[in-house]
DNA sequence: CTGAAAGCGCTTACAG
DNA sequence: CTGAAAGCGCTTACAG
């Protein structure tokens, strides 16, 4: 069926190993050979088998995206952003991207990283959306396998990472809209503090209220979750609070959606009465009506960054051990809302 | 470094295809090896390497995801649902999922397709976003290259595909507006009539709109594209028509969401004065106010249902020439704007 | 600069 | 039911 390599041989008259050679440049071949040869590969259209290749070098040139339960669940457009960021990346260097989804409900959810190291079909790995303490990945970081975690990496196992910077970006919030002269601004938690950027969020508002205002009163404080109506109820208790906020930051767009709506209820205008600040600069912030001013996490270039260390941590560009933690930060998107 | 199927021979104390038809039960092997076999596997920890199986089985387990530039710019649920549903389908069958990417601007958008061929990293693929005339997969289909089309095939190159019922959910639109007492029903196409969708949404408004009322007026028609303000000039014109229309059918949902946007600004009620309906059920549908009635196209369900039909052809479970055309109807999804 | 040969880790006829 | 051997399509020392 398809052209191998003895084809291209015979075709240009050398040995099979110059063609393997012209190929990948691994030795010296004559001007006038490698002419030949590459006419004969463009002839016969070959392209080497990748099985056959990375039996030898035992590299498959894929990398893997370990898509965990939670990152599943994520905001559509943060997921999508992630794998596309890693296409571009994989693209300029020749690699593929290879889906590795973890089975629902799977008994080890550290199953479908293991398989990938025993099979071998993906020279490295990429992995975001664990949960504090959760740590899938450690046996793969153990064996020095080549890995990248998309988020913080934890002090048990070190490991390179890129994140994105949750911290400034709530810190970043606050300061925007103390800019605009609010005191009194809420939080409300994107989600579980067990999800680390959700804690990162708290810890920067914290910081920033204590920075701008000397502290940060704790019934402005809320927690959100995954919950479809999560920051409604909220809302409303915040909102009837006698000494009520001027801004809320919801840790989510979701949720600053929900917030806009219950404010609209209670009979209060924003971004009048009421100033309100999101999180992912999704499509929900754009079309919300008001549409809602948001903080940008660079879910594109943080695939596209985590991809290039990976690629990097395989070829032997850099060390295994000199764990590098690339932490990008936040944007603010300002919009109606605040 | 990782365990072959030689150590685990020598461990259970077998010769090394007795593990192999252990493994792929290609043939019989007493129940007590068959147990030493085993168990010497779980003792190693051992997975055979897939590059030296595919070598020999001309198998890689993997199906790609052919994304070319128009699918790149869709909404991101869509193409999102695309993958998880393959992956779905993949994990049940042991086959993993591979992205290969269109490179931006490409000399010839084929290429990446038939690389996936020729350096054979991939037993099958799955494409989506063709736009009218667009066959990259000819020649894929002519070497009999097990694929799929995410789409409608077209009568010059017959191959097997999984498409959503385009036609029939705008039918459905009409004759859900049809039954409120609709009458003047307008139509915005999704984007360019290149794309497949928009035409058969445009078929589908026509024939409801001739089975209904006996025939379509024309300046009830108009041509959205993917420009951001799409729709908002259409809308303009079509409430501004002396007999104008009690409701309009928005191609897609971001469409939806201008001209709810535009008739509030005309002093238009919706669903009071104007109906609205959309078409992708995305998270706009939901998060607009008022939120919007949509017709979703069931992505997740078609990903899943071509990595299925793909399997099957990858492993002889179909036969190439008998090609098979799924088509899976859209769903109403009633809200407050209609 | 080029050729002959070994070997990567599997699977699969072929004997026994 | 099990073993020895060939071979899949490459790459890479090793000679020349």
């Amino acid at each position: 069926m398809a052209a191998t390599i003895k084809d291209v041989a015979k075709e240009a008259g050398v040995a099979v190993c110059t063609v393997s050679f012209a190929m990948n440049g691994s030795a010296h071949v004559a001007e006038e050979t490698k002419k030949r040869i590459f006419e004969a590969i463009e002839r016969l259209n070959y392209r080497p088998n990748q099985s056959a290749r990375g039996l030898v070098t035992k590299r498959t040139n894929n990398i893997g995206l370990a898509v965990s339960e939670t990152a599943d669940g994520l905001e559509n457009g943060i997921l999508l952003d992630v794998i596309k960021g890693m296409g571009q990346a994989a693209g300029q260097y020749n690699y593929d991207v290879m889906l590795s989804f973890q089975k629902p409900h799977a008994a080890k959810p550290d199953d479908h990283l293991l398989d990938v190291y025993r099979k071998q079909s993906a020279d490295g790995l990429i992995m975001m959306g664990t949960k504090k303490g959760e740590m899938p990945y450690r046996e793969l970081v153990a064996k020095r396998f080549p890995f990248v975690l998309l988020g913080r990496p934890s002090a048990e196992c070190m490991c390179h990472s890129v994140n994105a910077d949750n911290e400034q970006g709530a810190y970043m919030a606050v300061e925007y809209l103390a800019g605009k002269g609010h005191r009194r601004i809420a939080f409300i938690t994107p989600c579980s503090l067990e999800v680390d950027a959700s804690q990162d969020r708290l810890n920067g508002y914290r910081k920033a209220m204590t920075d701008f205002f000397g502290g940060a009163d704790d019934e402005l404080l809320a927690y959100g979750s995954f919950a479809a109506d999560s920051g409604y109820a909220e809302t409303e208790r915040l909102l009837s609070l006698k000494d009520r906020p001027t801004a809320i930051i919801a840790g989510r767009d979701a949720i600053a959606s929900r917030v806009i709506e219950k404010a609209a209820e209670l009979g209060c205008k924003v971004p009048e009465d009421l100033a309100v600040v999101g999180f992912d600069n999704s499509v929900v912030s754009q079309v919300a009506r008001p549409s809602i001013t948001s903080i940008e996490l660079p879910m594109l270039e943080m695939g596209y960054r985590a991809s290039n260390l990976l690629i990097q941590l395989i070829e032997g560009g850099i060390s295994y051990d000199n764990t590098q933690r690339i932490v990008l930060p936040c944007i603010l998107h300002a919009r109606e809302s605040a």
